[in-house]
DNA sequence: AAAACTGATTCTACACTGTAGAATTAAGTT
DNA sequence: AACTTAATTCTACAGTGTAGAATCAGTTTT
């Protein structure tokens, strides 16, 4: 029953396809993903991946599947406090997106759906709920951490992490003056650093008031739902 | 000295190019934005932009700028608590950035830089530094507000934020079995809100965590700066 | 006033894009 | 061997960004 061999060689799949585009995304960039290059990457006519996605868009949204996809939980350790969990998991999360910071552009535009890249929702949504947050808090504070992760990727995604040049530095100082931008020029002075210390700082601090509004605080938008 | 009236008409400006492209991705979206129809929506032979702009990119950038340049904070009252003072802050960035979705695309995969897209920045830089973190500690605080607001609206851009039709919401029953996913389905039941008391709930405690980092916990990355 | 100059706009052309639709190929089925 | 059908290729078209030359209208100089 495998639908699969058929026609000439078969060799092609949505799969292979998608590798392939991804591929061409991590190594030359988005704005070099045609349908033609990607034809001539695969060895085959341009127009042989339309039989496997309707176009070009599907496309993009595939790729932004496969990405996802690569988030790996496994190791996340039950035994560990809710914190360090969630540190893991955003870290993960991160690292991901920046394995492919090519494709950024498509993945902070387009969200997940199928179940592989759900995955990691579920787990964080697990170590919420296991911290003691309610249903309706776990599905409110997963948001807010998905949402800064993916703040701070995009951030990144600017070049706004490396630290400036010095002629950047200079039309800076020039731009902006001691004046109108004091605390600007005062916090230009600690050199940024997005992926290290500042995420860290940023998602703990998220982390610590989410886990802070267990008991009493404010729940999220609703009474929790009854239970399945 | 007005190097301005030269030419035929000069009625063609910068500006007026940046809002009629902004115009036109509000009203028809982003693939709508072709240099033809920016041509003909001024009146104007399509290759006239080009005088005033270098490239398409370069106009992206700019309509980029054009929106972060509307983000007004002028009623931010120095008087109120920092952590409404921040609620403030991020709710006029939000705001800004809803009111033109369609441009999300770009605004999130693109940095600000003018000194007018960066007196918000300044603004919320001095809200940290009035509540009483350090320089380092406010620039790492300003990076992590900035990359939460900018998270949640990517998501809601996603169309995360509306509650799924009934048709997508059997094919997630089907897709998303409660052994596998059981978190996801329970937390699917408390409907999204990500503009309303789900940022206001992500927010907040991200802008708690960050205030109760202030007089002992971890600093941000590194030493705070010599005094200017 | 005539000529030269210069800033601003238009015209023309080209390489490239996504993709619709018909034609072709090769395997599986009867 | 004839037929069906899944998979790939061929051809063609409308639309894209933009380089480069040509044009036009004011300003300045002679």
């Amino acid at each position: 029953m495998s639908t699969e061999k058929k026609g000439r060689g078969t060799s092609l799949t949505r799969q292979r396809i998608v590798t392939a585009a991804l591929e061409i995304v991590d190594r030359e960039g988005l704005a070099a993903l045609s349908m033609r290059r990607l034809g001539s990457e695969l060895g085959v006519d341009p127009m042989a991946a339309y039989y496997h996605i309707p176009n070009k868009d599907a496309l993009l949204d595939a790729i932004v599947e496969a990405v996802m996809a690569e988030i790996d939980l496994s190791k996340d350790e039950l035994s560990a406090p809710p914190e360090d969990r969630i540190m893991y998991a955003a870290r993960s999360y991160r690292d991901v997106m920046l394995a492919h910071s090519n494709a950024l552009p498509i993945v902070l535009s387009r969200g997940p759906s199928t179940p592989e890249a759900m995955r990691p929702v579920e787990l964080l949504l697990g170590i919420l709920r296991d911290a003691g947050l309610t249903p309706a808090q776990a599905m409110a504070g997963m948001n807010a951490i998905a949402s800064g992760v993916r703040g701070y990727v995009g951030m990144v995604a600017n070049g706004a992490a490396e630290p400036p040049t010095p002629e950047v530095w200079e039309a800076f100082e020039e731009r902006f003056s001691a004046e109108e931008f004091p605390h600007l020029r005062e916090a230009a002075l600690c050199a940024p650093d997005f992926l290290g210390a500042d995420f860290e700082f940023g998602i703990r601090a998220l982390a610590r008031g989410l886990l802070a509004s267990r008991a009493g605080g404010s729940p999220a938008n609703q009474e929790d739902p009854p239970a399945i």
